[in-house]
DNA sequence: TTAGCACATTGACAACCCTCGATGTATATG
DNA sequence: CATATACATCGAGGGTTGTCAATGTGCTAA
């Protein structure tokens, strides 16, 4: 059992890489699994196109699930490495991780994208 | 309660594109958790790597899993639209789709990608 | 201190998923 | 026909996940 979370965006080979262990098999479908729901493809989705890092309460607005459910997607795709939290007073701002969504983009990318 | 499955890799937005609706995001998380699988993930890589078709007994050698699991795992990705089946006599090959391949690296990669 | 707000955490429930043994289907051989 | 092989499907068990109400935590205001 595994408790531990962390940053997976480091450590994925490629997909169509030359050939990938077990152990970089179960991190990369660790960083897939973080965006296998649709609520946090659209979270992403959403700070991607924001320049500015976004408050939760703007989130809550638009996505029509209760606060906690929302702060549960929010940690899951912090501990995947994606998204970033920032404090601010009594709120709380996230922002999008670039460099792990260019390393996704190697990811699943051409082949020969794997740097370790 | 979605009982159809349908290939995934024709209708799913990118995730820094301009702005995905939520049926849009579904269909992207439904690409995404196809490969939310290590076992899944080893053999998208598997059948990259090769350029031949390759035989469900070959798979069987190597992800020491039970047959019936195996087959589980092949037809959650047939259904995705990223592998295809072909039957040869009594032996099932499967090769990976680059079309959709690509299509899932338009999704994660360039901006703009979106083409509907 | 008291009250209120923003967000995280907890605990519980239903749904889903991975896994397996058992069984079914189709092909090939005798 | 019977038998064997290759693979799919079925049914069940155990773990995981998404969701919410209730509660906790930290900051702000009066």
């Amino acid at each position: 059992m595994i408790l531990v979370k962390e940053d997976l965006t480091g450590c994925c080979a490629s997909l169509a890489g030359p050939a990938i262990s077990v152990e970089e098999a179960r991190a990369t479908a660790g960083l897939f699994k973080a965006l296998a729901d649709p609520t946090r493809v659209r979270i992403v989705n959403l700070l991607a196109n924001s320049s500015e890092a976004v408050c939760v309460c703007e989130m809550n607005a638009q996505f029509d699930l209760a606060q906690p459910t929302l702060s549960h997607h929010l940690k899951k795709l912090v501990a995947a490495g994606l998204l970033a939290r920032e404090q601010r007073g009594t709120w709380a701002y996230y922002t999008v991780n670039d460099d792990s969504l260019r390393r996704l983009a190697r990811l699943v990318g051409v082949k020969g994208g794997n740097g370790g």
